[in-house]
DNA sequence: TATCATTTGTTCGTATGTATC
DNA sequence: CGATACATACGAACAAATGAT
């Protein structure tokens, strides 16, 4: 065989890479409609199923979005860059921990039963093992950006400490100082991930085509690092991005670190 | 037809919800082969598009992956769920930072100039303006798992701070001591963002179909709210998570904080 | 080594439904 | 109401990768 002849990039995929480089190039502006599907057909001397893959590989770029019945939109950085932060932070108010997001209830507290499942068995330590979980539905009182919130409370922390069990609905932050109130001294580690979204999560989360969803877990330890209780948050990307202040540790010196 | 206002799902994502369903139910165990288009062809009634749709609704939610001329693969939790931890720390032995993350240099910083777009732009509070930048691509030394990595330097920054000007393709935490020298006091914020990835990112982060990408910006500032550089990661959702440590701040009782 | 059946990938054609204007 | 647009669904053919014969 002699050195890799180059096979040409299929049809819809080059027609894609044209349209996606026209508009970077602002040949077609935010909001304005992309060439119909039969234009393309005539412009690009293609097959209408070639030109619909195209667009298709635009939309799961969330390059574009189509509308049924009246075409296909391009998305400019405003909605294709998230406009709401979410703080992840924990302040200390005198004894009592505040969290510093600015996100409001929109639907309260239903707590359910169930397993420790994937990650979150294995973060809290506790695979399979059961389990309260208080699922809330959020928003960002300004842009309206929703988000999804679960909290995780296994069944042998909410026996040795009864607060959590007669209201597991509590908001996070009133767990946290129940938890501090049974003696028990804090510490906190999240791990922001991303997949896409379920159909049931596009649209309870309202996430346009295209963009994936922030998946982030904050697992409440004790001091000596057994964790306790665990938070999930989950939110179109495309709409609201997270913030970490990060503090800086001391460690003795010439060692080479991984905590966290 | 009376009653009957609902319109039936189509087809093809009735098929996706089923075949769905089947996965979750553990009928097609991960690593093996769903029933190829011509099965489902029979055994569902549906035509070839039809079965390609609902395989290909499957692929973008991540569940299968599809082989050329083998078949189609089911994704079992190992493939789903990231392997590799990214510690976002930083440590303070003496004088000196490091950071927490274990990721290894695979291809060396090069550097060019650019200018300040988007959001890079907008966290640095120089949208427009002329900056370094350094890239990089790193990698999990356990998993191989990569990571690019791009530092930004605004020329500003730059000028003030003729350290960073000689060697802007210094490791991060050189940068970061460069910058306390210079008399700087350093605090930081990241910022974890996701979205789907451009096809050259899909090559060289060899990121999965149905997986998107986590996009991480940490901002260094100086204490009195200044951004100097940024740094920007770009790796797989499917293969890597992040880590933020959450450190409590204090705040003055009573009030409703909203720092980070 | 070469061939063959199987399977997914690409591309065409065509028809109909349904939302928008 | 009609024109236009995207969404769904069918059929057909060939290309390319894989694995076994």
């Amino acid at each position: 065989m002699p050195g890799d002849i180059k096979r040409p990039e299929p049809l819809y995929k080059q027609l894609a890479a044209a349209l996606a480089e026209a508009i970077a190039a602002g040949e077609y502006a935010p909001g304005e409609l992309l060439p119909s599907e039969t234009q393309l057909m005539s412009r690009y001397d293609v097959s209408r199923p070639t030109a619909r893959s195209a667009v298709a590989e635009l939309r799961n770029m969330g390059l574009v979005t189509s509308q049924h019945g009246k075409g296909t939109l391009v998305r400019g950085a405003e909605t294709t860059t998230p406009r709401s932060t979410v703080a992840r932070g924990i302040n200390r108010a005198g004894k009592a921990l505040q969290l510093t997001d600015s996100l409001i209830v929109v639907e309260a507290g239903t707590v359910t039963r169930t397993h420790l499942e994937g990650m979150v068995g294995e973060l809290l330590e506790r695979p399979d093992e059961a389990a309260f979980t208080c699922d809330r539905l959020l928003a960002d009182p300004e842009t309206g950006d929703r988000t999804a919130h679960r909290l995780y409370i296994p069944f042998d922390v909410a026996e040795k400490v009864p607060a959590l069990a007669e209201t597991p609905d509590a908001e996070p932050a009133d767990i946290y100082n129940r938890l501090v109130e049974a003696g028990h001294a804090l510490m906190w580690t999240e791990y922001p991930s991303a997949r896409n979204p379920v159909p049931d999560e596009r649209a309870a989360l309202n996430v346009p085509d295209g963009a994936p969803i922030l998946v982030s877990h904050r697992v409440t330890l004790t001091d000596n690092g057994h964790p306790l209780v665990c938070e999930e948050l989950r939110t179109s990307a495309a709409h609201t991005r997270l913030a970490f202040r990060i503090t800086p540790e001391k460690v003795p010196a010439r060692r080479k670190a991984r905590s966290v």
